[in-house]
DNA sequence: TCAATAGTGTCTGTTAGACATTATGGA
DNA sequence: TCCATAATGTCTAACAGACACTATTGA
């Protein structure tokens, strides 16, 4: 320690933030023919299929939430029934060579719904079970992604963001099973769902394909019956 | 429409990332005098008050991880018992003006323990319920934090970061009644986090003020029991 | 008639929450 | 002795999960 008369621990250097390159990325998720599929677009000009999910760079100091959007009006002519952020992404490679991307989950309804969820542009739905190649930092984000799907359901009703206005208690489970990646049980799925006070019944039914017709449903939250629950231990 | 041999949708411009300031900044919290403390360092060499989390820029394209680490083990003289990334805040002033921070969730185990938890430097405890005055993405971020923890702790068992090796129940209760921000009821917690198969006690007591002794514990996660639960639709 | 799906009723084991009681130390 | 805290036992209502059964359509 050659240095004298100071404190104790020699001050450290004032800490400054570094420069770098930034992109804002979207997950969207929907269901299409029964499995998660995921928006991607053309990456690139050329001819050879190549894909990404869609990102783009921050403008100026806009809100991240609003980028998203904007990548997801982009990419759909709709906002998307659910947006949250995922989290910042600083390794592996970036498609656009961004030092660190923001990834946004978002989730978008099936078909028929309103607001609409058809691709525009050159964006197209791929499902998630089988995707072209990506870019690893973005292929990161697609784990982090199917990784905290379930955690995020377990406290918003996400499942409600991808299903059409009327819909069926199978449709929902289906919904439900696809973002948890596990079947559930459909009598106690049904006790749950209607318990909560989430759903409302319509007079509607629907036949579809073989067995017998279902009644139609409509999200509709009442308030909450009781208050918190106690600790969970499991699952750690 | 003027141009004439196009695709239907003209082809927006690509997309490149945008430049900016980055910043990873450290939202440290640990359990002193029986509240939740944050560490805040002191905010450039005046002899005004003035306090901010623990941040930095991000070292060349290191992970983000590692510049949360550094900053903790800056401030702390030794690694967080358990850090987990918050996200990215983009709106507000930040302290060093950067244009997007990242912020760290991290947690320090009470005096006494290994690791060490004694600040260090230009850095002090303080109390989460009277803090001085934040830069408000700092302010933010720890709102963001608060609102997190009880997430988190659904899915990890954080209290025990906070806790010594040695610790009694009572005192892990405490942890986690001040992670989640909500009494809980002793022999509910008691039952759960014995069933729970976390825990294995010692021979050891000790007494402490004026009750009966406690008996020592030992974090020791043992096998889980079973396969995880079904959906639950409370807190929507 | 059969297959497939929707919807309902009942049972059981588990658990959260409440309450009461005993145990053990300090003031 | 009183009081504060730890630890334990019991009861109850709620619930998850399982199973069985009925209902209603298309093939």
């Amino acid at each position: 320690m050659p240095e004298p008369a100071r404190a104790r621990r020699a001050r450290p250097a004032p800490p400054r933030p570094s420069r770098g390159t930034l992109s804002v990325d979207l997950l969207l998720l929907t269901v299409r023919h029964g499995a998660l599929h995921l928006l991607l677009r053309r990456a690139g000009p050329g001819t050879r299929e190549r894909w990404e999910c869609p990102w783009d760079g921050r403008r100026g100091s806009e809100p991240l939430e609003e980028g998203a959007r904007r990548l997801a009006r982009a990419a759909l002519d709709a906002d998307p029934s659910w947006s949250e952020q995922l989290g910042a992404f600083g390794e592996r490679r970036h498609p656009g060579g961004a030092d660190l991307s923001v990834a946004f989950l978002a989730l978008a309804p099936v078909p028929g719904a309103e607001p609409r969820s058809e691709p525009a542009g050159e964006t197209v739905w791929h499902p998630v079970a089988e995707l072209p190649p990506l870019a690893p930092r973005q292929r990161a984000m697609l784990e982090g992604a199917l990784r905290a799907l379930p955690e995020r359901l377990d406290h918003a009703p996400l499942a409600f963001h991808l299903v059409p206005e009327l819909f069926t208690l199978s449709q929902v489970q289906q919904a439900y099973e696809l973002l948890l990646a596990r079947p559930l049980h459909k009598a106690s799925f049904r006790r749950a769902l209607l318990g909560a006070a989430l759903v409302e019944p319509t007079r509607e039914w629907r036949t579809e394909g073989r067995g017998r017709p279902a009644q139609l449903y409509r999200y509709a939250p009442r308030k909450r019956r009781r208050g918190r629950r106690g600790v969970r231990f499991e699952g750690m």
